[in-house]
DNA sequence: GTCTATAGCAAGATAGAC
DNA sequence: GTCTATCTTGCTATAGAC
């Protein structure tokens, strides 16, 4: 809170006079971040019709708009990182996010030329933004100049999972592509049973 | 260290007198738990001969073996996220324990019949490392009864991974292969530049 | 070797003047 | 609305008695 109010020039007192709490500050930013990353793909997803393409520009246009917030992130990481925080993205308190993050990629994979079969179309979206937490992972490790490697990464990834995708949507391969499928329904069926992070705080001693 | 000791059955200034720092006492913790794992693993190493079960045997045995740790890991896991920490798996600090565990994942695929072709084969054992550590990942953040969805989701992408590794195997899908084993290298070529996490403790003040 | 007590510090949050 | 000063807590690490 401290480091965040310094930046934005106000006391960390007049920081509390605008948000709740650490937690309602940073579910903020998150939002923020969002929509300048919305902003930043608009001009991609209406020119690219390619499936890889368009996944690459939006995965690139994640690092830039986040790029100024690139080392309060690693410090931020830290508490996102723990399975109790409701600003971990897995967490309940983070679905609004997730889910308009999710959206996203939904928008990525319908309005690409030759979309995958129904099967895996309808569950791509999520599969790309848990694809896109990883190389958000790799960022924040990621200390090289440009961030050229995270940049490396998405560059091949981005090509090695369409070309997954193409031979995925092949048709001899249905039973690997139907178990893989199979197993996210199962693994999302229970997921976050009764989880401590709907609640803002933890109830005082 | 507080939560450590009391564990442990002893004061937290004593805890001291057998551990300079917290870092040390946790890489103490991680080369047991290593040797325990690997204790655990020698039956199935020994008795197993297909890669599926010998990789699904190493990775339940790492669950199992970490069972009484569940909770402190997430704990653990706040400060070893954060990408400054020498605790960090991914850190130069921990490159030993990433090193060993490494080895046994090569153990894993040498020790099978019908191991995948060299250039596959040489690279996996780093790519199945990545892999157990995305399973802890999701096991940390698993509350069910038993680790259930952990046991889930070991069968499931056991079963898909060795699939994705037969297929992969097939020489029509040479040049997909090796543009994802390209990577590995490229990435690897400079990572860890000059990061702080061979210090033990940042310089005071 | 083991303990209790406490120094030292960082961070979330609040009080109250202006 | 904005500030400074302070409270409270949690945690690493040390001091010093026994």
């Amino acid at each position: 809170m401290r480091a965040i109010a310094t930046e934005s020039g106000v006391s960390l007192g007049n920081a509390y006079y605008y948000f709740e709490s650490k937690e309602h500050l940073i579910q903020g930013f998150y939002a923020r971040m969002h929509e300048e990353h919305l902003a930043a793909c608009e001009p991609v997803l209406l020119k690219e019709r390619d499936l890889a393409a368009r996944l690459r520009g939006v995965l690139i246009a994640k690092i830039e708009t986040a790029e100024p917030y690139h080392r309060f992130s690693g410090i931020l990481f830290k508490t996102a990182a723990d399975p109790k925080s409701p600003l971990n993205p897995f967490s309940a308190a983070s679905e609004p996010v997730r889910a308009e993050a999710t959206d996203l990629m939904r928008r990525v994979v319908t309005g690409s030329k030759a979309p995958p079969p129904a099967d895996l179309a309808e569950k791509l979206p999520e599969l790309l933004w848990l694809f896109e937490m990883a190389v958000i992972l790799f960022w924040i490790h990621d200390e090289s100049k440009d961030c050229a490697r995270t940049r490396k990464l998405i560059d091949s990834t981005v090509d090695i999972l369409t070309k997954l995708i193409a031979v995925g949507s092949f048709a001899l391969l249905k039973p690997l592509r139907r178990s893989a499928l199979e197993l996210m329904d199962e693994l999302r069926a229970d997921a976050l049973p009764a989880s401590a992070s709907t609640r803002k705080k933890p109830a005082k001693k």
